[in-house]
DNA sequence: CTGAAAGCGCTAACAA
DNA sequence: TTGTTAGCGCTTTCAG
């Protein structure tokens, strides 16, 4: 028993194949008989039909596929994105199909190019650098794209980020009001724009809010990773840099500064504050808990998704930037600094 | 400037489109003249010709597409297997298609009729519950499936799964060896083989290494969750069972367990020692961190992915079902009992 | 070794 | 309202 065709059903109805294609799609049911429309309908359902949408892309020229660059999957950051842009995409037809680039950019061409060999209509790309010829070629193509959680300079693409600049200075409003005067961050890479957007974020508010201002307390990280992190960290130590707090780029740079205070026997919070950014899972846990900031990743990705829909249905619009409000979830890494 | 064909090939080759088809597929190319397919080849890269898999799947009856079921990717278990998975399907040509369950039965049948109407070769399901009406089904129909992660009664289906019983039997003689007597099990649901296998495996160990055997260390839980793991073990607190240790049944029901220690003034390790599975990402983090049983979740992915394939290259083979080595990573939350 | 021709399953003018 | 016709881009017999 084969797989029943549009044919068989057309067949089994009494109609003609187009007559059944019209009668099956919900956009040109209307443009036949009502009655023939439910026959149809019937036919379809006792074969157990299934349309084949891969024939109905080859006529319509549109895969129903986008898809979705990742640095990695394994990061706890994109589950959470990856979510959101499935639970958007499914109810309109969509699939999303994931590839992770490792952070290498030859890997991420490849595996653009089989994207768009399989088709996708559309693009979301995690791993935008600031400057990052790829995309703009991309862009030259009219590829549609939406960039999530962070940007790219000088390119006119639509993007959907967290609020980097209001989540920074609530961290750092939050260490002021504690009274801590010299607080380090623990930069992120300078080639994002999460990395800048952050740092630049962080020297605002540490002048409106009147704290100490030194170069030595912006600690430059060269990947967002926890080794890094603990890197920057000792380094800053090692200069003999003063500070009684620490805002890190993100969570996994925080988990750096944790694992340099157990190597040196500095107590957090009693001796020095930590926060993050993000709120990965299970922060919560880990002794102490870790205050940092709350970023809605699966929301980054509803929006994300429906933006890049809207592009691909629509006509062209243009680019726009979405910034998604984020909030300081304060834990057990903050306190008060000793008295000093 | 459209999208280059096969035919726009051809015409610049000079040559019939049959014969550019042949000379690009690697399987066909020695049927064709060598000089005719490298005046081919050259003209397709500099059109900058991409095949076009829509059109040769609907001719060849082949989507090179497998179907990825989880129950979330949100589950920090699972991104590692869809690494490995994609890792082996990449370079073979296909891709994965993923959806998520919810564990909702209605839902997940919603998600696997989309996969197959998108017609894809074959599913790698991890969310095999023992009595699954559904899989039983798709496998009558003959779609070719490989279960990862846990397993399903009664059928004939090729699996993936991690050595759970190795796995407890690791764990229990470690709290032996530190001189524990009595330990308690949060018990995964009944409703999944690595709830039932490591139970068994547990009673199984207890008697072997001459622990207490008492069924009140044995505490069933519905669910694999945090809550769940907290429930049954203060249930357990609260019904006066003793015991110097805990093996959780995964990672989240010790998590649980870790709360209730928080609550109730336990100290973790010293009053009670806590065991996990699976080794989730961070656990190192947690305060003590956590001693729990390495999965090799990637390389779960892999060989799902490598048999699947076969499955849908090869002729039926039988059902074969993979256990593959864990290793317990004995970190701070195990020790000795207190002296007693 | 290469060309001709047919067709995968579906949709979309155009006619009737 | 329905049928006719053509064709999406590719592979694959079958001839030559």
């Amino acid at each position: 028993m084969q797989k029943p065709t549009l044919r068989d059903v057309a067949q089994a109805a009494g109609v003609h194949v187009a007559t059944a294609s019209r009668a099956l799609n919900p956009n040109t049911r209307s443009l036949v008989n009502a009655d023939t429309a439910r026959r149809v309908s019937r036919a379809a359902k006792s074969l157990g039909y299934r349309p084949n949408p891969i024939a109905r892309s080859l006529k319509t020229a549109k895969s129903l596929t986008v898809g979705v660059v990742l640095p990695d999957l394994t990061n706890p950051l994109f589950p959470p994105i990856v979510r959101g842009i499935d639970d958007l995409l499914g109810p309109a037809g969509y699939s999303a199909l994931i590839v992770n680039t490792d952070n290498d950019p030859a890997r991420e061409k490849a595996q653009i190019d089989s994207l768009r060999s399989r088709q996708v209509e559309g693009l979301i790309v995690a791993t935008a650098r600031l400057n990052h010829p790829l995309l703009t070629e991309l862009h030259q193509q009219d590829v549609k794209m939406v960039l999530v959680n962070r940007r790219t300079d000088h390119l006119d693409v639509s993007s959907v980020v967290p609020d980097d600049a209001a989540g920074i200075a609530q961290a750092v409003a939050h260490l002021a009001r504690l009274g801590h005067r010299r607080v380090l961050h623990l930069a992120g890479p300078a080639t994002t724009s999460t990395g800048i957007t952050r740092a630049r974020s962080f020297r605002n508010a540490v002048r409106e809010f009147d704290l100490v201002q030194d170069p030595a307390l912006i600690a430059p990280c060269d990947f967002w990773a926890e080794a890094e992190g603990a890197r920057a960290m000792r380094a800053a130590l090692d200069a003999g840099t003063e500070f009684t707090a620490v805002i890190a780029g993100n969570d996994l740079l925080a988990l750096g500064a944790y694992d340099v205070c157990g190597e040196r026997g500095i107590a957090c919070p009693d001796d020095i504050s930590i926060v993050g950014f993000n709120d990965m899972p299970f922060l919560d846990k880990l002794r102490p808990a870790l205050t940092t900031v709350a970023v809605p990743h699966q929301q980054i990705g509803v929006e994300a998704a429906r933006m890049l829909l809207e592009a691909i249905d629509g006509p062209a619009r243009p680019a726009r930037s979405v910034l998604l409000p984020v909030s300081l979830v304060v834990r057990a890494s903050t306190r008060k600094p000793a008295a000093g």
